[in-house]
DNA sequence: TTACTTTTTTACCATAGGTTAAATTTTTCC
DNA sequence: GGAAAAATTTAACCTATGGTAAAAAAGTAA
């Protein structure tokens, strides 16, 4: 869905997380593991160094809405929670065995100072973020639950080895009934 | 909807366009008219000073289709074209008369280079833009186009002196009628 | 005011997707 | 393998929203 690859290489970052003394940590998650949750503040960005992770959150009724889902070499976190400070909403699943790097605001603060071009690629890679999900809501706003699932199949057809018909359903905004309806018609 | 306030004061922006000589071009446009347009290169991010912008693209039918609007004190450009060199897809049309800065990457990067603390700003600005889509995001799959309106009324009410209803209507994701519909039953 | 244009509302029918509940298939685990 | 649990599909019915077309209202200009 999103790869951090153009604006991070994680083997550069490893290489400046000891010329630097930035004390990254890492994380293995086992799968159905899950590594965040409403309410808890999300104090890092994780970077999939492999694995497959779900983000979610939960309507009033207490559904499990897929957000997003994010592959290896992608970065994540819960904006609210980690750019503003507000409450964090979203959960954190790892579909699979996964490994994470942390990385603290205080951490990627001190690496962009050493490293000033990365603070340009960061910026980069936020705004290309906010693209794709601009691209996700004129896709809600100009094609039909059918067509977006055609899409996805077409783009990312591994995610539909990793993740439930149900959560891809919320994913696309609409109930696993009328995705298993969607499917039978072809 | 959005003001950069937080992240970018418009007059150390204009003292540092002196001070580093950044060469920073304003400009003004008129009520109704469109200052950027499908497959023009968007080559700046636009301050607006003053006024009252809508961003717009075409379906396939060739209908408006309301992305976002944006009042005093935000930034807008079009990322598919500004940030990654694709085509540009969306139109910048003034609501009312309005007073633009623009600022170009190059600009940018020369100022954050100057101001370095800027960068991380900028970073965590198009961060928030991403969490305001994903918030959107999340209306749409949690809420009902009646809340959705309801919240907008709430939050916004200048918008609906400023924009037409069939403009509200796309932005909302229905068509005019159904907002209409909406609006009769209070 | 009148004429003209644009915007908004209304009405009618069509349809995509939601709701509920049950049946079926697949997966998990003993 | 077989029982239990989980995931998926199917079905019948319902509702919100879309599409079309026309009427009404509001805005604009002479």
């Amino acid at each position: 869905m999103f790869s951090s690859k153009p604006y991070l290489d994680i083997n550069k970052l490893v290489k400046w997380n000891l010329e630097f003394d930035l004390g990254l940590t890492n994380k293995s998650v086992k799968k159905g593991d899950v590594f965040l949750k409403e309410g808890q503040p999300c104090k890092h960005q994780y970077y999939i160094l492999k694995g497959f992770v779900r983000v979610y959150y939960l309507d009033l009724e207490g559904n499990q809405i897929t957000h997003w889902f994010c592959a290896d070499d992608a970065i994540i976190t819960s904006p609210f929670s980690y750019v503003k400070g507000e409450r964090n909403i979203l959960y954190f699943e790892a579909m699979e065995d996964t490994e994470l790097v942390l990385i603290s605001a205080p951490q990627l603060n001190t690496l962009i100072q050493h490293v000033p071009e990365l603070g340009e690629g960061m910026r980069q890679m936020n705004a290309e973020f906010a693209m794709i999900l601009s691209r996700r809501i004129m896709s809600i706003h100009t094609q039909t639950a059918e067509e977006r699932y055609l899409n996805l199949m077409e783009q990312h057809p591994l995610l539909f080895q990793k993740a439930k018909l149900s959560q891809i359903a919320s994913f696309l905004g609409i109930t696993q009934q009328s995705l298993s309806r969607i499917r039978k018609n072809l």
